[in-house]
DNA sequence: GAAATAGTGTCTGTTAGACACTATCAG
DNA sequence: CTGATAGTGTCTAACAGACACTATTTC
């Protein structure tokens, strides 16, 4: 009996200005009709990150998105039908594909506000946790792969709140980003609702 | 055949004022006779972290040491006896510890400046240079570490300067080292040869 | 013109870098 | 008194937080 090795994704998007969290429903035991992050067993011609990025495929339909390492996490008993270290990844959703997330694989999968997620299978709690430390603490270089590729100010300021969880102020805010160097205003306009439409922006590579 | 999972450790030191990386040579293929940091398969009973203790403590006779995770390297044909999944970690040996290193273990144990390592076994040259990267971006933290439980502030900075690879302002040093607010000063010194003797400090819990 | 969101500048306190001299010890 | 390292303060530029009003659109 030997260490078995699986990979998991903490895959994250913004949903009515709320950071969440996609979930599955276990249709398996162990924990049988608990909600877990997408993740399964590494197989033995790809990479880690190929079969983070495959599983995510598999349960939500999303293809060819930038996948990054957490940390693996392996203590025994952490899986009880034995030993299973699984490398843990975390992705970013923009909110015009979040919609595409009808789960293939899954018995049923739905994004959760992470401020009200249910308790996890395994030790999934705790690698959510990691993954929203982590994506806290980059929030500057990872916010806006959380949105289309054109965007306003105002939608940007949102999605860093909703991860922040608090409230920013709008000057700082805008210079903040601005001093990055990194953000390209175009020629267009977002009109939304009955209000002054907002220039629409993009990111060029960094510096 | 399935995937194997292993934990390896850069260990770093201090020594001659340069940073150090400890490496054992292989006793047996593959890579028989080159340079690879220590490590090994992890037991189906322990942790992760367990593992990369024993391990230490194993091929160095270090116990009892601060280890912190790395990151997991898994590419298919790093490993050219299989699949092999490992789990990097990193540890700092305080520089009164770094005799102590006899090797009881491996063929032969030493340690390489940074700036002049040899190639590496595996892709252990790519674990060492996220492990140096990782150490650069916290040395604030983790600086101390390399260090005995009492020491000056020449010798904090000459391990800051070691880790970094640039000389550093001793008065910005000291400044931003005294504000961090985890230094205590003792009230003894340390005389070493024909100079005025330094006082030592050493760190309190974190605030 | 009311409602809604976009967009913009200043002041202030803190932080980080550049920079040179005096103090204390052994010999 | 020489050699060696310890120890100390100021000025300046960049950055971060607090803070309020005008602009543009729809209805």
């Amino acid at each position: 009996m030997s260490i078995r090795v699986t990979v998991d994704i903490v895959l994250f998007a913004i949903a009515k200005d709320r950071l969440q969290v996609l979930l599955v429903e276990r249709g398996k035991a162990p924990f049988l009709g608990c909600w877990a992050i997408p993740g399964g067993f590494v197989r033995e011609s790809e990479s880690l990150e190929e079969a983070a990025l495959r599983e995510l495929a598999e349960e939500t339909g999303v293809r060819d998105h930038a996948v990054e390492q957490l940390a693996a996490f392996g203590d025994p008993g952490r899986d009880p039908r034995g030993r299973v270290v699984t490398v843990a990844h975390y992705a970013l959703l923009p909110s015009d594909r979040v919609t595409l997330c009808a789960g293939t694989d899954a018995a049923a999968a739905r994004f959760f506000p992470v401020s009200d997620l249910p308790s996890l299978a395994f030790d999934h709690g705790r690698i959510v946790s990691h993954a929203l430390a982590r994506l806290r603490a980059r929030v500057v270089d990872l916010g806006f792969r959380l949105l289309p590729a054109h965007f306003t100010l105002g939608e940007l300021q949102r999605v860093h709140e909703a991860i922040l969880g608090s409230a920013l102020d709008k000057r700082n805010f805008r210079r903040r980003i601005a001093q990055l160097g990194t953000l390209r205003a175009l020629r267009s306009f977002r009109t939304e609702g009955a209000s002054r439409p907002a220039r629409l922006y993009t990111w060029q590579r960094s510096r």
